[in-house]
DNA sequence: TCGAAATCATTCACATGTTAATTAATTCAT
DNA sequence: ATGAATTAATTAACATGTGAATGATTTCGA
C-alpha cells in the first residue's frame, strides 16, 4: 500500500521536473540540450577526457554519449581524437567555439542555480543535498562483500 | 565554482541510477518497462483514467504517454475508450490481463523497495523523503504571485 | 448563436535512454 | 609469443523524452 506518488523514485522525478526546465530554458538559447551541457561543463574543467570516463562523470550511458558527442561534434563544439598510446581510447575535447561558450552560459546557469537555492529554506536545501549525498554513498551496499574479507 | 557532481540535478540523477536498475530487473521479467509499470500501477488503483490525468499522475509527458499506451495496448494490457460525454477525452483502463499482473509484480516490487529502505540508516531514509517532499512543495514558488493578493 | 479561445489527444522531428551485440585493440596467463 | 579473456567505443533495435504543431472538440463571451 505504498503511496505511489510518495515513493522515492516518483519524488526524485518530481524534483527533477521542478528543477530542470529552468536550466533547459537557458540551454535552448545556445542551441544546447541538457546532456550536451553536461558534456561541455565537464570538458571546461578537464581539458580532454576519454569517452568512457566522460560517461562516468556525466552519468550519460556510453551508447547515448556516442550520439551526444556526434551532435556536439557536428556543431563544432567538441572534437574526437584517438589516443596514440591505446588506440581503443577516444579523447574528447572542446573546440575553441565549445570553450568560448563557457563565458556565456555559465553565468546564466549559476544565476538560476542560486535563485533555485534561494527559493527554499536554507536548512531544507542543506538537508536535501546532505541526504542525497549520504544516500548515494550508503544505499545498496549489501551485495558486493565477497571480496571484502 | 559549483562542484558539478555535487549539484542538485547530478545528485538526483545519481540517486535514480542507484535505485532504478533493481526495479527494472523485475519489470523485465514481465516484459514491462519502467514507464509502463507506472501506468499500470496507476490503473490498478483508479479503474479508468483520462490520458491527460494519467500523464499528470505518472509524470510522463502526454506525447510520450501516447506511445506508452500504444504499446501497452498492443500487448493487451490496457484499453482506450472515448468518453461519451466529452469526446476529446480518452479513458485508459487495464484489461483483465493487465489487472492480473498486479498480483505477480507488486509483491516483488514491494520487496525490493523494502530492501532498499533497509539498506540505509532509518533516519537518513526519513530525512531524504521528508526533504524531497518539502522541496517539491516549496521550491520555485516565486513567480506565480500576481494572483495571490 | 456564432466565432474566438481553450482543451485534449495526437503527430512530427529530433534527441536521448536501455540492452544486447559487435568490432577493434589490448592484456595476460601460459 | 600466442590465443583466450578484457576493455573501449560503437552499432542496432527499440522505447521514451522534448518542444512545437495539428485536428477535433468544447467552452465562452460578445
Amino acid at each position: 500500500m505504498l503511496a505511489f506518488e510518495q515513493s522515492l523514485p516518483m519524488l526524485l522525478y518530481q524534483t527533477l521536473d521542478r528543477v530542470l526546465p529552468r536550466f533547459r530554458a537557458i540551454f535552448k538559447q545556445f542551441g544546447l540540450t541538457e546532456p550536451q551541457w553536461r558534456v561541455l561543463r565537464t570538458l571546461w574543467e578537464r581539458e580532454h577526457v576519454a569517452l568512457s570516463e566522460l560517461a562516468g562523470v556525466t552519468l550519460i550511458p556510453a551508447p547515448s554519449l556516442v550520439g551526444v558527442v556526434d551532435r556536439l561534434s557536428r556543431d563544432g563544439l567538441v572534437e574526437r581524437q584517438r589516443s596514440a598510446t591505446d588506440r581503443r581510447v577516444v579523447w574528447i575535447q572542446a573546440t575553441p567555439r565549445g570553450s568560448a561558450l563557457e563565458a556565456q552560459v555559465r553565468p546564466l546557469v549559476d544565476q538560476v542555480y542560486a535563485e533555485l537555492e534561494a527559493s527554499v529554506d536554507p536548512a531544507l536545501w542543506t538537508q536535501l543535498l546532505t541526504a542525497l549525498k549520504a544516500f548515494n554513498r550508503e544505499a545498496g551496499n549489501s551485495e558486493q562483500q565477497p571480496d571484502a574479507a
